[in-house]
DNA sequence: ATAAGTACGTTGTTTAAACCACATTTTAAA
DNA sequence: TTTAAAATGTGGTTTAAACAACGTACTTAT
């Protein structure tokens, strides 16, 4: 187990080599191999443990009754994946997690952490850790659920572009996505999305220029 | 401060009467009290407390530079609002705060939780407390996303059957939604939605009756 | 049992998003 | 600089979701 490549990790931030070390050994952390296409785990079962990718990548994917295969994420090496539900052991996971190459992962039993009463310092910064880690997603999630809230691409266009707005402080700034990804971040068609901009400039609503965006009035 | 009025609180789950109490004293958590109508938070700003509700509710809003205001969810008595923001505080908030009646607040300053080191047992149990809500969060959060990520009203439709036949762990269940509520949950029309179940059910996918669906195949 | 109110489904129409083909601009490469 | 490749925008068509109006069934109260 290579400590460099994970002490980078959001979960390991602020705590010294050592300290990392004896987490992974109080909690108990395995390593495991899978070949490429094995299921790591599966919808409808529960897990305690969060996974944290050391090489190779993995997929969620849902996987209905059906036979419809869509692809949700993928996680790539020093990433993670089913921490919520390793945070709430009784919830029975709604995604299948599959190795998308020959891959190494390492499991992290976060139920150690949560139950025990035999507090340490390294558990309570692992918390808290996670914590952060928890409601960064929170934000990301809520902020994309927002945006497509509305259902015409003017209201998601108008919903997404001030809070960016906000975020920045200002009316005048650049996006961090081209087109075809500010498309699929609102669930939109890009072609429809590009009308629908131009209409936005004509109106004299925004101004933009590739990524640089204007919000007027 | 009535203490009985939020010890059935998630982020007060499991804890005595006497450490509550501490709890707040500690946290320096203050009641402050707001007209109707009174802005409480405002989109841009930073906050490092959360706020629950003693009394009265709150909306939570988006204004946007248009003058577009959408409510984007009601907080009522002995529920919280601001704990993402207040876990993260250096991210500004994209939505306002508002006194949706006349109403009390207890702000709670998480920034004293996670910043200092010199740690209590009621500290860590707040901290965990506030994992698993904001983990629970993060589940709803990120099922609704999946389940309006699908452009067709089918596919909609099949991504949340599907999800809850896994958790029930059978093909044949309630849903806890009448027609209305579930077309909004998925960013559908209602009668567009009822279209849609209607050809379903022709096609032999599905069965249903009311809000008891069986899934067929 | 009747009446009133609510939930649900159906039909037809309107509207706008998705889709397709292609033009234009921008960027990168030879 | 010329060419190739990628990103973005435009016009026309198709498709399906939203919308409106209404009928039916279920629920509740009197």
């Amino acid at each position: 187990m290579d400590i460099d490549s994970i002490k980078e990790n959001a979960l390991f931030k602020n705590m010294a080599d050592e300290v990392i070390q004896l987490c992974l050994e109080e909690l108990k952390a395995q390593e495991k191999k899978y070949k490429k296409g094995t299921l790591i785990m599966q919808a409808g079962s529960l897990t305690d443990s969060m996974g944290l990718v050391l090489s190779g990548s993995v997929t969620i994917e849902s996987n209905d009754i059906w036979g419809n295969c869509t692809i949700l994420s993928h996680v790539a090496k020093g990433q993670f994946f089913a921490e919520t539900y390793a945070i709430l052991p009784n919830e029975v996971m709604l995604v299948d997690v599959r190795a998308n190459d020959d891959c190494q992962i390492l499991f992290i039993t976060v139920g150690n952490l949560l139950k025990l009463n035999n507090t340490t310092p390294w558990k309570e910064k692992l918390t808290r850790n996670l914590l952060i880690i928890s409601a960064h997603k929170n934000l990301a999630l809520s902020g994309r659920s927002f945006h497509t809230a509305p259902k015409s691409a003017r209201g998601r266009i108008l919903s997404y572009l001030n809070t960016v707005s906000l975020q920045k402080g200002t009316n005048e700034f650049d996006i961090p996505f081209d087109r075809q990804q500010l498309a699929d971040y609102l669930n939109l068609e890009r072609t429809n999305m590009s009308k629908e901009l131009g209409r936005m400039q004509n109106e004299g609503i925004i101004e933009f220029r590739k990524s640089h965006f204007k919000l007027l009035e």
